[in-house]
DNA sequence: TCTTAATGATAGTAATACTATTATATTTGT
DNA sequence: ACAAATATAATAGTATTACTATCATTAAGA
């Protein structure tokens, strides 16, 4: 059977947890209390309480929270990324690759039963609600070069690409998806929780008309 | 003596830190503090004994550590809607005032003498570094009753308005200033510390562009 | 001067974010 | 089948944090 493996750097943990079961406890569970709880509460106690381990044996698969965080987030960067290369398989033009792009990060996907440990819709609210976190830090270069952000940079980099196909010229590729991205996160938070900064109505569909327009009217020649 | 006065919400504080003399200590010692270690290592305790007072007495003005970030980054926004509203005062054209109003979010401003006890360049970085942190919990929704956001979310009705000035059909003018908000905070975040995440380089210049002509173009009318 | 409010000094508590140690399983190589 | 290595559990302990509480002192206002 093709197992579907997203990897993730091997500077985001301590031991891989993906390699053992209790590892994708831990995975599973931090998932769960971090989407219901939010970050701040989460403890390694509490996971470990979760799945009838103990707060050391979390600690020999991350170093402390932040770690565990980061390697949450860019798996599910590199999860997105897998998903984009299929979809564009089948798109010609940069432009339907740019709106596609645009709706699988706001859409919440499907899970995928090969990856049972790991539920690909809560994490995807993890990361709407989470994301900025690991970066706001006053680590984050040390972390940079350590290859925290490596999953964020890549789509980054692959869409700018697509964005200088449509027009060489284009002088902020990399600024724009940036914002893109971080837009289509918090759109989403702002929808459900604070609606005044927003003009769209739950569902995604408002969101992904708002970014795609202003992502090819941006990118979009000067005449 | 015209004393230029921001006011904040009486819910961003136990006790109003800009009427006594060790409010006004607390202030700027958090804001030195803040900027220098980061939000997650500033404890009441270090801001106190840095003014030679104690961490009762701190409490005695904030609730906690969060509330003071809060109280601190909606004394930002309601300074920068003061410059604004003076700016404006001598522009005519909207589109004028959208280009103003991105400098403003993206140029360090100067410091006002009348206000000695905040530096506002610095705070300015503060807001950069820190700002997602204030609503990024699970408590934002009781937060936003109570008027945690008033500042932003102002800031982004004023700009959505004189974006309805130029194109009245314009869908998504609150979406747009919040994103283009947090843009202009977020990559003066990546051009100082993860640069592969935009074009621009340091000196603000290509932030301005990239963000004026973002809005511009997104908000002109489809042909 | 009397009263009140603001601050300082000090103590204490529960929770957090770890580190360390030892015991017990389980797996692996031979 | 047995020894060695590895993974996990069980437990304990520490420094720091984020508070709360109490009481004494000082300053300011009526």
């Amino acid at each position: 059977m093709n197992a579907l493996n997203i990897t993730v750097s091997d500077k985001l943990y301590q031991k891989n947890p993906e390699e053992t079961d209790l590892g994708k406890r831990i995975l599973s569970k931090s998932i769960t209390l971090m989407e219901k709880h939010g970050y701040e509460q989460v403890t390694f106690k509490k996971i470990a309480k979760g799945i009838d381990s103990t707060e050391a044996s979390v600690y020999r698969y991350f170093q402390n929270k932040h770690q565990l965080l980061a390697y949450l987030i860019n798996w599910y960067w590199g999860w997105l990324e897998v998903k984009m290369a299929q979809e564009f398989l089948v798109i010609n033009s940069p432009e339907a690759k740019i709106c596609k792009a645009v709706e699988l990060l706001v859409r919440p996907m499907d899970e995928d039963i090969r990856i049972p440990h790991i539920n690909e819709k809560v994490l995807q609210r993890i990361v709407v609600s989470e994301y900025p976190k690991i970066y706001l830090t006053k680590e984050v270069e040390v972390e940079n070069k350590v290859g925290y952000f490596t999953g964020y940079k890549r789509i980054c980099d692959i869409l700018s690409i697509i964005a200088l196909q449509i027009n060489p010229n284009y002088k902020y590729p990399h600024s724009l998806f940036s914002t893109i991205i971080s837009a289509a996160q918090s759109q989403q938070f702002f929808v459900e929780h604070l609606p005044r900064l927003s003009d769209a109505k739950s569902g995604g569909i408002d969101i992904i008309e708002f970014l795609t327009e202003l992502t090819l009217k941006t990118i979009s020649a000067n005449e």
